[in-house]
DNA sequence: CGCGACGTTGATTTGCCTCAACGATTGTGG
DNA sequence: CCACAATCGTTGAGGCAAATCAACGTCGCG
């Protein structure tokens, strides 16, 4: 299996071009991280330093509301970015978790060796640019969807993108990713699959 | 009144350090374009080439459904970037439309142009950078509430954070925006301002 | 084995929508 | 300057999508 940097430097290189002393500086303030199952890597609370790029496994960051209900932001599997850019931008306290719902190797860097980083090579300036404008238009469609459309149609929409994710993930977490109940997403897979 | 471009600049310097040289080729490239009210910018189907910043006036992209409903993704006033980032990144037929709400300003740059600027004045890759994490920490608050708060509570989190266009904007519009019907929007404010 | 996590099903409730009607305001042309 | 049409906000009656609550079956795993 490939090394955990040679994933990262293969997904940077597909945007920008780096050289070799490039990825040694990376390897040297990105560190390998194991996180098992249900393991936190982040909580409510805090004040986020940490990017988070997953090599194996798949993490997800949800919003836990007054009741204790989780609502899920996002899902994570390999080669996806993750953190809370709300309080790594603005650095105020987090208002979402983070937790692994498989057994998980993350490369992490914190926000002062990006900023070296972003000086020393700038072409990760560009590469974060392409990364984040591809996240926006993504959400954006994500958002027309929640305004737009009954749950069954985000649901085809969401199978449609991401399909290959279902059987990976608990039913119930895509419900949440969603905005609906598992129960009801249960009512829907029933009617949607009942006349195939 | 402010210079078109000075404002422009004024924003640009507020986050990177721009030199003369580069103001004048930034100030060739963008050119300064008027809306009237009601006229586009944008329609859906077109693939999306251009940039808008805005200098004076309101903006608006929505998302129209197979009912001709419209759904609004953003406002822009003063000194906001708007644009359907999907299209414009991917280079697929846009599904949004963009219009003028009020007589409106924008200086606006094509795709080509804007990479030539990318090579020519690399701060500017970071400015976008910045420009675009801030959007993506703001538009993650606003799936969290779509998720899991009721359209009350989301109004009045609007109102907190845009209350400044409150009264600039026609209520139906907000209504959109939040993902309700005007009549609901009407009735969550009789109940609100009740007992004030 | 036994317990917790997961998915399903059904009965009831509720947040929000639909449709229709009605003032108030704006603006536009005669 | 008035008449008329849009546009906008409000109110109310009835309806639907999705939530809540509760019960039950299955599976994987310590």
């Amino acid at each position: 299996m490939a090394d955990a940097y040679e994933m990262l430097f293969r997904h940077i290189t597909e945007h920008v071009p780096l050289t070799d002393t490039d990825k040694e500086l990376i390897r040297s303030c990105y560190k390998l991280v194991h996180y098992r199952k249900r393991q936190y890597v982040q909580k409510e609370g805090e004040i986020v330093r940490i990017s988070n790029f997953v090599v194996k496994g798949c993490l997800r960051s949800y919003y836990r509301d007054e009741n204790g209900f989780a609502h899920v932001l996002m899902f994570a599997v390999e080669n996806w970015w993750i953190s809370d850019l709300d309080s790594y931008v603005y650095q105020t306290p987090s208002q979402l978790f983070i937790d692994a719902l498989e057994d998980t190797d993350v490369l992490q860097v914190c926000r002062e060796d990006q900023e070296m980083l972003y000086e020393k090579i700038p072409v990760l300036e560009r590469y974060n640019r392409l990364i984040m404008a591809r996240s926006l238009a993504n959400i954006q469609h994500r958002i027309i969807g929640n305004l737009s459309k009954p749950a069954a149609e985000r649901y085809l929409f969401f199978r449609q993108k991401y399909g290959f994710l279902e059987g990976r993930l608990p039913q119930h977490q895509i419900a949440s990713y969603l905005g609906v109940t598992p129960e009801f997403l249960s009512n829907i897979r029933k009617k949607l699959f009942k006349k195939t």
